[in-house]
DNA sequence: TTAACGTTTTCTTATATAGCCTGATACA
DNA sequence: TGTATCAGGCTATATAAGAAAACGTTAA
């Protein structure tokens, strides 16, 4: 089982944007735009809630969802608020996908990560304690990245979706069962 | 040697995780 | 002044985006 800490996805509008102007249009709780320290445009619908990074192409990442839900709501209502400005029409499809899925899980007991990242096979896994405490684990059949504590908790990144995190964190389960037998 | 390109890297944001380091504060 | 505790920042990972800087290569 496994929970989302964090979903990315991005779109496109399809339509050059001047991106300072859109910060200071849009009636949002929160925008900001710094070109000497970035030169996307930052927004937020919500105070506190999921980051908008809108840069001058028209294209969009929306980072921060806990909830594939709320990135569904988040992109809705940016829309929203662009198609009433005259930005976009209303039916424009702006091909958003999920990009990386960030999900945590806990196998339950401590591992031996210096045991572990022999039995993983050491082709497929990073462990230098001095420099970060985590096994960096790179399975070859999920595109995904599990970082492995030694008490047994886990960071599942890079996964288009929740399935793939899902069955990547299960295979790994598995693998740490069969050598804990 | 210098200019003009082309390519690569860095930066930024969100998020979880844990260990180490540094700086600030509190107390004896 | 010395020690203890706490907070914060950094380390690594993925991903999108594009500007800017840092490179490498080629030609004059």
């Amino acid at each position: 089982m496994v929970s989302i800490a964090n979903i990315v996805g991005s779109g496109s509008l399809s339509v050059e944007l001047n991106v300072d102007q859109l910060g200071t249009d849009l009636d949002v709780p929160y925008t900001e735009y710094d070109p000497e320290n970035y030169h996307g445009l930052y927004v937020r619908l919500v105070e506190g809630g999921p980051l908008i990074t809108v840069y001058r192409s028209g294209k969009y990442i929306i980072s921060g969802c806990s909830a594939f839900e709320e990135l569904e709501d988040t992109n809705e209502k940016f829309l929203e608020h662009l198609t009433e400005f005259g930005i976009i029409e209303s039916e424009l499809d702006p091909g958003f996908t999920v990009q990386n899925v960030v999900c945590t899980a806990d196998l339950g007991h401590s591992v031996n990560l210096n045991a572990l990242a022999i039995g993983l096979g050491l082709e497929a896994v990073e462990y230098e304690p001095e420099q970060f405490p985590g096994l960096v684990y790179r399975p070859t059949e999920f595109p995904t990245v599990l970082l492995l504590f030694a008490n047994g908790k886990v960071v599942v990144t890079g996964a288009p979706d929740v399935h793939i995190a899902e069955e990547a964190f299960s295979s790994l389960q598995s693998q740490v069962d069969g050598l804990l037998e």
